[in-house]
DNA sequence: ACTGTTTACGGAGACCGTAAGTATC
DNA sequence: GATACTTACGGTCTCCGTAAACAGT
């Protein structure tokens, strides 16, 4: 074994390098896997991996099963926060001199489409020479896909307090504007004991069989009221929500959504929450570089936002 | 001269030490006094920025004057937060295992003190082997100092929107508790024509001469509506307050201030906000890794807070 | 026995320092 | 002409790959 707190090293080397190994051995759960993933031999890995550990003092994964220690979890962490600003600075750096002659936005399924539609009109019969796609995303990947520069803009949704930010990245990584708001309703079979209320308490469902899709709802996951309750849940891992209300339908469990996406469908019944603690919120992410004839799209977006 | 935009090069090295290099030549403007700062020769600086400029394909820092270029000014930016994660990083692993004998705290000049007063005594009563030692620190350097694991936690204190939180590191990286809000008064001389109004607005002393004291009060600088005002500036480094309210006093110019900093001084007359949309908040920030010491030291620290 | 990680070792190359070159004040 | 940065070049040491040892399953 090894000499762990020890730590007579003392600010060595400690480079990117390392961090995207121990990142990639993390996700991977294998050292051969992070390998081929980033294109090393596995011995390099381990060495990455074992030049970290010596300089941290802790054993940062385990071996067989690789799963990352405690330490090894909080540096990953940081780690991953590291290397997206990297991505960043890079997407930023990049389109600093160009003026791209197209832009690509990504909306996540259930973020205010409206808002984009109508923006687009606008901006295409001010602009018609100008491209525009758009590309729909996971809400998990989105600040991903903003920051690595595949997109220009983004418009992410997920689950927060009223008037409080998403908080999808780290102050000041990317820009964003709030766009849209819309109350939450618990999405209920139409045959469920419930389905009489006017409004409801997330904690009466506490213990109810909740379907968490977390490729449809952005931050629904953390904030519904459901520990580690496994067994009651079901988990849909698709961006389709006709499906997910269909599920709902048939009772497998109920689901957090915005207002906007279920009303009106057949076997489902939406009932508001009790305290509007929480609100379904729409956000345009982008880079805060960005190019005059982004910035036109971005603006003419912000300005059909009906917030702010 | 060099090919810029054409970006060849795709995802080469770009490793930290490049990244130290480039931000201690932003901030010392030369590169031989950032090679004295990092302890290598200038070659070697001049070699990892020419590596970083060639890598993004854009010039970063211009010569003769040194000063960084916008491309330069953005890396920079990204590249100090990279590195402050990353001090945070080392200092959480740091303190994993250990349990410290004793609990550093910094404070700011105008940070709510009686807070932290209160709170040691209680700690002292209860446990009274624990040592704590106290530091003042000046709040533009109070996240640097919880990051690098100089001190455990810190007051610090700034200016910010009623019930927001002062933005004062990238979200997750540090813990941070309200801990008092104070309104903001304007300390205007005795003599001062407006110095009987009741209430004031910020607006109105737009062009007035302000005193700056960045040593002093956190965010007041950026907050104060004066632009690049010039000449008409005064800009006190030091951390004393008397001294700051003598300059008022003496009709240098007027400061902005938390009210309870500037009651009953003679010839200083304080003034509270029209619309108090801002006032001066306190905040206790430590790191999101504590051990049980710490933790009881901050516990204690937090049920002393006003706030929530 | 086999899969997967560590350790040993050697070579290619990155990186820094010395020193000469060059531009700007 | 002096100061400050760049470029050239050579040595060293890092870092990765190959391959052998090793440890779980």
């Amino acid at each position: 074994m090894m000499f762990w707190h020890l730590s007579i090293s003392d600010t060595y080397p400690m480079e990117i390098r390392d961090l995207r190994a121990l990142l990639a051995v993390v996700r991977c759960g294998s050292f051969t896997a992070a390998a081929k993933e980033l294109g090393y031999t596995q011995s390099a890995i381990s060495q990455q991996v074992a030049a970290l550990e010596l300089e941290f003092g802790h054993q940062l994964v385990q071996r067989r099963p690789v799963r990352p220690t405690p330490a090894g979890q909080r540096l990953a962490e940081h780690a991953a926060r590291i290397l997206l600003r990297l991505d960043v600075a890079r997407s930023e750096l990049s389109q600093l001199g160009h003026e791209p002659a197209e832009v690509r936005v990504a909306v996540c399924p259930l973020a205010a489409p409206q808002l984009l539609a109508a923006a687009l009109r606008e901006v295409r019969s001010t602009n018609p020479l100008l491209r525009v796609t758009i590309r729909s995303v996971d809400p998990r990947s989105a600040v991903a896909e903003v920051a690595s520069g595949a997109v220009d803009a983004a418009l992410v949704d997920g689950i927060a307090g009223p008037d409080e930010p998403l908080h999808l990245a780290d102050a000041g990584l990317l820009s964003s504007t709030a766009m849209a708001e819309a109350p939450l309703v618990v999405a209920l079979p139409a045959d469920h004991p419930l389905q009489n209320r006017e409004r409801i308490d997330l904690d009466v469902l506490a213990d109810a069989p909740w379907i968490v899709a977390p490729a449809l709802a952005g931050g629904a996951d953390e904030r519904a009221p459901t520990g580690p309750r496994p067994g009651l849940q079901v988990v849909y891992d698709g961006k389709d929500l006709p499906t997910l209300l269909a599920l709902v339908a048939a009772g497998l469990g109920a689901a957090l959504l915005p207002a906007p996406s279920c009303a009106r469908v057949d076997g489902v019944t939406a009932i508001p929450l009790c305290s509007p603690r929480l609100v379904h919120r729409t956000e345009l992410l982008a880079l805060r570089t960005t190019t005059p004839r982004q910035q036109r799209v971005i603006e003419v977006l912000r300005a059909k936002a009906s917030l702010r």
